[in-house]
DNA sequence: AGCCTCCTTGGAACCGATCCCAAGTATACC
DNA sequence: GGTATACTTGGGATCGGTTCCAAGGAGGCT
């Protein structure tokens, strides 16, 4: 591997020309450029990004940050979207995406000082941290620059998310216009915002339009179908004509519990979930449910975190919260009571 | 952030020393390591991983490089837990792993220069290459070690990959034993060799028990869901009383088609899948599928990869091949020819 | 013609570690 | 007591870049 001593050496010129050719700094002659770029070519040098990073700390990669509370349901296509979203992002400015998933084999403040301290990260990004994991209480003593995807109520946290409130209130709202009175709703785990954050929706839908809640109805899940399935049937219990669904996974397993229970979806009970994932509109019936833009989630993501990286350079350090909007897809799975 | 000189000017040693307590050199005197450690504590020093990866030249980061042939079936379950697989036996090492979805933003020759000559990974893991995508090859040039997951018919490549062969051998001749004659396949996009493997096997079981296989009763599909619906489309017209599928998503898909035209799974059709994905289970009918060990095998191919990184220094360079066993998933979906 | 500027360029320090080599010290042996 | 040996330790070069500073040269102005 050549170095930049030895493009020096062929150019006949100084490791400090050539290193301000390949920076693109403007005072070097253009005759002085050229030759310099032959000599580049010539030897195939390419510039080593270790040594670089260790001269101008900075090394143009980004952490993503699973953790291990939510890496059980990895395998959601939620994350893949996500981590699709991310890694394009990465790709279009030039970034690299260390990816690292919390898992039970190596303690969480290990993996947090691995990825952390060991400077290899310009900054993080992490996804459905919980409240309690103590996750973003550390970052926030690193002093990393770092980005959520999903709101933290942190003030000093910057963090992108969708307007799960609204979203939630729509599909509601949605259930009510349809004449469903008797309304339950299907929680993801209440220590994620994302979980709350609907659930209040759901509940502002419900008392805007004056209808009672009992406790009864609303039901915690855990976001994977088989939690769905598990809620639905306590649910099922209430007798609701209708039910939001704080995921699609949930709501997959919610269907299967009310047509394994010899119920019919939506004739018997309506179901609107929440993701608008890719398999939502094949499912039988086809998924009402609120759409988001999880890829473009997270590409906004990556995007206001190199922002922050650049800035951080000139000292602009002020929080910064992006909430991007959702869309009811309005599919089969709900219809009037009957 | 201290250095190695400041904790060397804290325990009134020089920066020597303390590199080796911190790389546990047996020669430094007990009494100076414990001094040395205190100091370390004292001051919350970490090593900068960057400075010691310049100096070695080794970054304990594997690259995972996902091409971009099949980004698109980046959902498909499979993806994740082999993600999960891989960085949890990074974890468990002290690797990181950069994640690499080559996306149609930035073209394939660029991503690869970045990922592979910048000298931030000391190995490559790749996964479902093309044998058209030039991935590999381009990887054999570079003299980077990799391994890929799923096996890759040049010599000198190393590989860890699950009995495709003997997988689907077993899966069809479950099918020959239950009294099916008239088996039809939809297999995997052919330029890939896990498709190409699996209707080996199928087509050696066929072919031991004296049964025809007309070319309409072989169906190219893609991994999807979406693929397995069109292809059983067009085998439904031939009428076969079973299929094998080359994966789980292909067989969702196929499934659903059989039921859209009216007919039953298993008893107009027997339908077996490939891949065991955590939903297979709880499909309806649960999916009668080939385990493969998803996880395991990501998780082995970090281990041979790491392996490789480690005897590179000693120069043994000999190709390593694991190929792991696949077993039969019996559930629902199949039953004999009525 | 002489002086001042601006543009280019090279030299050297620096980023934070590793590691080889030589020197110093303690122990053992004769 | 002197010398050989083993064990510790420090110094300095090195990894491959970036960047500050100073110097040289060309061009412009009076």
């Amino acid at each position: 591997m050549p170095t930049l001593q030895d493009v020096a050496r062929i150019a006949g010129v100084s490791r400090s020309t050539v290193s301000r050719v390949i920076n693109d700094h403007p005072s070097v002659d253009p005759r002085t450029r050229r030759r310099v770029q032959r000599a580049i070519k010539q030897c195939g040098y390419r510039p080593h990004a270790i040594a670089r990073s260790l001269a101008t700390k900075r090394t143009r990669i980004i952490g993503m940050i699973i953790p291990e509370a939510v890496s059980r349901l990895f395998t959601d296509p939620y994350f893949a979207l996500m981590l699709r979203g991310a890694t394009d992002a990465c790709n279009r400015s030039g970034y690299q995406l260390i990816l690292s998933l919390f898992t039970a084999s190596v303690d969480s403040k290990t993996m947090h000082d691995r990825i952390v301290h060991n400077g290899y990260v310009d900054g993080v990004l992490t996804a459905n941290t919980c409240l309690d994991d103590g996750l973003v209480p550390r970052l926030l003593d690193t002093g990393i620059p770092f980005v959520t995807i999903g709101r933290h109520p942190d003030a000093r946290v910057s963090y992108v998310d969708v307007d799960n409130i609204g979203g939630a209130r729509m599909a509601t709202e949605f259930l009510i216009h349809l004449g469903h009175k008797r309304i339950g709703t299907i929680t993801g785990p209440l220590n994620m915002t994302p979980a709350q954050d609907r659930l209040t929706g759901f509940l502002k839908a419900m008392g805007d339009n004056g209808l009672p809640v009992p406790d009864a109805l609303i039901v915690e899940g855990d976001f994977t179908e088989a939690g769905g399935r598990a809620a639905m049937a306590r649910l099922l219990e209430e007798r609701p004509t209708a039910v939001f669904v704080a995921s699609d996974s949930l709501a997959i397993g919610a269907v299967k519990a009310i047509q394994g229970a010899g119920l019919r979806v939506p004739e018997d009970i309506s179901v609107i979930g929440f993701d608008d994932l890719p398999s939502a509109a094949s499912l039988e019936p086809a998924l009402t449910t609120v759409h988001q833009p999880i890829e473009g989630l997270a590409q906004l993501a990556v995007e206001v975190l190199i922002d922050r990286l650049k800035r951080r350079v000139q000292n602009g350090i002020a929080v910064q919260r992006v909430v991007l909007p959702t869309e009811l897809m309005v599919r089969r799975s709900c219809t009037r009571p009957s």
